[in-house]
DNA sequence: AGTAGAATATGACAATTGTTATAGCCACAG
DNA sequence: CTGTGGCTATAACAATTGTCATATTCTACT
């Protein structure tokens, strides 16, 4: 059997996700991913042997499938309960670690691979970003906003939130949330009647 | 003399501030940081005598006032021009360094303190934050935009532009930005007008 | 029961980290 | 000339990093 138990694979890629999301790529040691998940480290590197290039790169593909799954569903009731649903999900992260995590997916984005190879775990973060992107701009056009505006505020949607988050780490607020809810949504229903 | 050769204090902040801003805040380290400014690491603790903690956070009040002078300036000419300049900003800086360095107030943001005591570098991010938006949120108000709706707004330009550049380097692409910008533009627009 | 292969345990490797200590240099004051 | 203090050089420290190798246990199928 290639997989036995896969629920300890499972727990060390969620794992690895949440302390991204937390500490950074770069302070993410792979032994302390293992401890996290209660296994041991010589199973990271048989169910990972690409090493931590792999593991960070499954825990990106994670986090944006997890997240995925949430605005695929809500978006069904139109793009602004999408909105809501994507800034609930991140909301919940940052309150629920006491501003202590966000986005894995951002940090991975934003710290250089030590080599000059082109990272695999950023090709994964880039793919989270468009995937997003085009849930988004999708429901968008489907309640009539044109192409390239629904394309274009999407990828503001996105960058928004992904920034408010952050913010809110800083400030060890949900201020930046609200007032980011509050204009992202005010913005979908004026493009959406516009 | 309390200071006999300034610019080399003020080489290793910068030089901080630029690696952080490529390979994030634990990756950067005190000796690179050092060789990267052509100063010795004795000196990095001679300027420096709270260590990295001390460091980061020069970096990140660096960085803040370095954009907040470009973004007083340009403001000026309203708000409007004032968001042109804050993309161009960053734009440059993305572009110049290869989709590699991005902005060094996020990754600090996002990357939590090993200890539990609270981070001055972090409580300096928030300052740098919150130094911006009221740049913006002033601009606005000057130009007739309700306080409340001011300081929404300002919130989402420095959320938005923070997440589009994380994106552009994600995806080796400044796409995000063009969309960003394109939206964001509009939006003052309507708000000032409306 | 026996055995292949998955999973775990353990230890080692060179490299790098933040930080500290100690000694030396060099300019300028007296 | 003496020496004071800002700056530099160098070495060392314990800890941690990614990775690899090896040995052992466990699991499932014949």
């Amino acid at each position: 059997m290639t997989k036995n138990n896969p629920s300890a694979r499972d727990r060390i890629v969620a794992g690895a996700a949440d302390m991204i999301s937390r500490r950074g790529l770069n302070a993410t040691s792979i032994r302390e991913t293992a401890k996290h998940a209660r296994a041991p480290l010589g199973s990271t590197y048989h169910y990972f042997p690409e090493g931590k290039q792999q593991l960070v790169t499954e825990a990106v593909r994670f986090t944006g499938e997890w997240t995925a799954r949430s605005l695929r569903k809500e978006l069904q009731a139109g793009p602004v309960a999408g909105l809501r649903a994507f800034l609930a999900l991140w909301r919940k992260i940052v309150v629920e670690s006491d501003f202590r995590a966000g986005c894995p997916v951002l940090a991975v984005s934003i710290e250089e691979p030590p080599t000059d190879e082109t990272s695999a775990a950023l090709a994964a973060a880039a793919d989270v970003f468009t995937t997003w992107e085009n849930l988004l701009a999708d429901s968008l056009r489907e309640h009539g906003v044109e192409p390239d505006q629904a394309a274009q505020l999407a990828t503001l949607i996105v960058a928004a939130v992904e920034g408010t988050v952050a913010m809110c780490r800083a400030k060890h607020s949900t201020q930046p949330l609200d007032h980011t809810a509050e204009q992202l949504q005010a913005l979908i229903l004026a493009t959406i009647k516009g």
